[in-house]
DNA sequence: CAAATAGTGTCTCTAAGACACTATTCC
DNA sequence: GGAATAGTGTCTTAGAGACACTATTTG
């Protein structure tokens, strides 16, 4: 196909998880090895080989730090960022995607609070303050994005730190019961659970 | 910057105008003069520059079927198409795009009902029958788009026939109204105007 | 006047949200 | 019992939508 003037295209990946211990949603983060940025902390990413779906290349960079194909329940695209100067190696453009996992990754992956997150390379910063907004909108609507984040189930007071964690403010239990009793494929089981080791169990739900 | 592995990347452009006349919402094609699907109609397209945004791509594309940089009242990113096979050059991404244009542009664009459009090349029917949802969506809400599609100044009728050819349903001219109360920026005017030749008059919208 | 188009007022339904009150657990 | 957590019931509000009725134009 003769010259490429195209700039290069990676794909970037905020991997999320709910750590039922610290009651976070983290993100997954790795520390680079080589420049530029070296030794910064930065969202797992990878270019995106000729031909290859953008799922696949989330896959695969979460492989790069940890995971394999089965750790991954979910994923999606998000959006484009063009800004020609976000990489200084020169132009690249980063498909922003989401994905889900099941288990915490080891070495080398290092995880973090979403609401904590500290300074990343590239404009990985900006990449997750922009799209934040609309993870916590997709949260009980996009079933892929909610079922990977809640696993196959989990209890309503889970249900509550997901939103504070995603959306940054504390819901309103009944309400968000009401919401949980209306999301399609979810059951309310009648198993109880303590999870906070104090206090009225929390009610167990269930994905059809 | 070496080896170059990742796909060649396009941007399309769903280029859309309401014509007054027919009433229509029309999207912009061009006959392809080369291979592949030579003399086949397709949505305007330019590879990516390296370090080009994707906003003055789409741009770029538009003139390429006779619009200027002026033409182009606004323009935003949808979402990028990844699936190997929809160029059969080879793999090639497709960042899909919407534009809003002033005038009807001449040769060698060509315009379609957004209702009526025939068989696309590549799998330019299928993305807009992707995003044509979402453009609908974000009528009203959407305050680059809305502007675009209605220009300066329209009608309640023009609002109504907009919404009709974005959504396919048949909005209720009362709601419809309440609605376009309810935008930030509009404003209803004392003027009315007479569109489609009988029956009491429009009211004229305009935005402040 | 009839036909065509446009605008107003009202009613219903639903989803989101606020909030008071009750229930169950551990210490 | 008290502190901590969780669940229920109810009220308000905003938005979408349906629909009957009125208003203004052309022929």
């Amino acid at each position: 196909m003769s010259t490429i003037s195209s700039s290069a295209v990676s794909v970037d990946v905020i991997a999320l998880r709910f750590d039922p211990v610290s009651r976070h949603v983290v993100v997954a983060t790795h520390r680079r090895g080589w420049a530029p940025y070296a030794g910064r902390l930065a969202l797992p990413g990878v270019l995106l080989g000729a031909g290859e779906r953008i799922r696949d290349a989330s896959v695969r960079a979460l492989t790069k730090v940890g995971a394999t194909g089965g750790d991954v329940t979910g994923s999606g695209q998000l959006v484009t960022f063009d800004e020609p100067n976000r990489d200084p190696r020169g132009p690249t453009l980063s498909i922003a995607t989401w994905a889900t996992l099941t288990r915490p990754l080891p070495e080398p992956a290092i995880w973090h609070p979403v609401r904590e997150l500290p300074a990343l390379a590239f404009d990985h910063t900006r990449i997750v303050a922009d799209v934040l907004p609309r993870l916590a909108g997709g949260l009980w609507r996009d079933l892929e994005l909610t079922r990977g984040l809640t696993g196959v189930e989990f209890t309503a007071g889970d249900a509550v730190d997901l939103v504070r964690e995603l959306s940054g403010a504390d819901p309103d239990r009944g309400n968000l019961n009401r919401t949980l009793a209306a999301v399609p494929g979810l059951r309310r089981t009648d198993e109880r659970r303590s999870v906070k080791g104090t206090g009225r169990p929390s009610v167990v739900w269930s994905w059809a």
